[in-house]
DNA sequence: CGGATGATTGAAGGTTTTCAAATAAAGTGG
DNA sequence: CCACTTTATTTGAAAACCTTCAATCATCCG
């Protein structure tokens, strides 16, 4: 399995890679909550999410469900078979979602027939990677206000947000405590905090402005003001 | 950047593959903390680690170093430049551990030569991922006790390990914190209770015997005795 | 308009962290 | 090989933090 999630395109090159593979792929406009992939399924994909916004779930031996991984456009992911637990599920998160499938034996022998394409796609897998570390940093450590910063600042990084004055956030409260580990009450709490220290302002029920910056990043990594 | 972390061997062809990949390989041998690689050199690579055991830590702005993968024998990971934070670094855990280093450019080379080598290389970058998830999952959710239960789960069932009567730990008690999230007293207090309960025997410092799998699996995914 | 979903806030209770201290094991240099 | 230093483990108690439960409010959608 799994996702390349937030592959962040970055070069001319990277685009010559898109326009090749977006070639032998197929577009799908999702509805909201529909399925994109599951663990289950004996297909090897790729697939790379154009507009809108999806997300990664696990079901738990308990029954439970957490999200374990976030895309935006311009990211790749993959359904791929590796063996092991399968109980996952990929779905759109917005009406309207678009992505782009591309069958995994073409990717290879894109990658087995040119080898400057090979290294853009292990390139692409490796962001991924990266993405996920990344997730993994920001999940684990420090208090709930940290997370949320870091959230927060990510999210704004993302090449498909970044610039932008104003953040739509893709996501719900519950999906983000989700996503970070913490209950839908503390996100909640914590923007309320970013946005009576002037640090966020909160236009709409799901918008968010960064104010200040440096002060965001404080606590991102200090949970101090 | 980064790791394949857990990409492990399971088919003959995965044999097959390291067969093929260790002729373009150099072995070393590490000293205890020894770096393997760092995230601001312009190397790409791929290693495989042979025996002994590594971590990745990322420094953080403020400081605070935190591990983000760990790996033992039969593991893949890579090096390799995706643009973005450098701020990292993986290093041997233990004296006489033995990676085999592989240029990135050879694996390319590799893969661009051959759709079946194509396929098992994407193969090993996704049972990274894969794992990358699982971590995700473990270290997200729940209670400090089902995080404890579960590293010891996934560490039992690592195919370097498996089938073990005894686990030898190869990280410290302030290690398994860094990499859970959670207070090095935290992760005592949680092996400690474990022990009280039967669950598992702690014969050594370093070593822990589970003796009630069932139970074991029960605070992973519950919390609950 | 009404129902459903999502967001927000408060208060009580439970977990975890932090701080402090004691103990144990491992490594170092003589 | 021992004394000494350093590193690692363990436990306790108080404080900080987060979750849970409950209720209210807002928004979206038909």
């Amino acid at each position: 399995m799994h996702n390349l999630n937030h592959a962040r395109s970055t070069s001319k090159k990277r685009d010559e890679l898109i326009k090749t593979v977006d070639a032998i792929g197929t577009r799908k406009r999702c509805k909201r909550r529909e399925e994109i992939c599951v663990g289950y399924e004996r297909t090897r994909s790729w697939h790379r999410l154009v507009s809108g916004a999806a997300r990664r779930y696990s079901i738990l031996p308990d029954g439970r469900r957490q999200i374990t991984a976030l895309f935006l456009p311009g990211d790749f992911f993959g359904c791929y078979l590796t063996g092991q637990d399968e109980g996952w599920v990929i779905e759109a998160i917005n009406e309207g979602t678009i992505i782009i499938e591309y069958p995994a034996s073409r990717i290879e022998a894109l990658a087995a027939g040119d080898l400057i394409m090979a290294r853009e796609l292990f390139e692409v897998v490796f962001q991924a990677i990266s993405a996920l570390e990344e997730q993994v940093l920001t999940i684990v450590r420090g208090k709930a206000a940290e997370k949320v910063a870091l959230f927060v600042l990510h999210l704004a990084e993302h090449p498909s947000i970044a610039n932008a004055p104003i953040i739509t956030l893709p996501l719900t409260r519950y999906d983000i405590a989700d996503y970070l580990g913490v209950s839908p009450e503390t996100v909640c709490r914590c923007f309320t905090d970013l946005k009576n220290r002037g640090v966020i302002r909160l236009p709409a029920r799901r918008q968010i402005e960064i104010m200040n910056r440096g002060a965001l990043e404080n606590r991102a990594y200090q949970g101090v003001a």
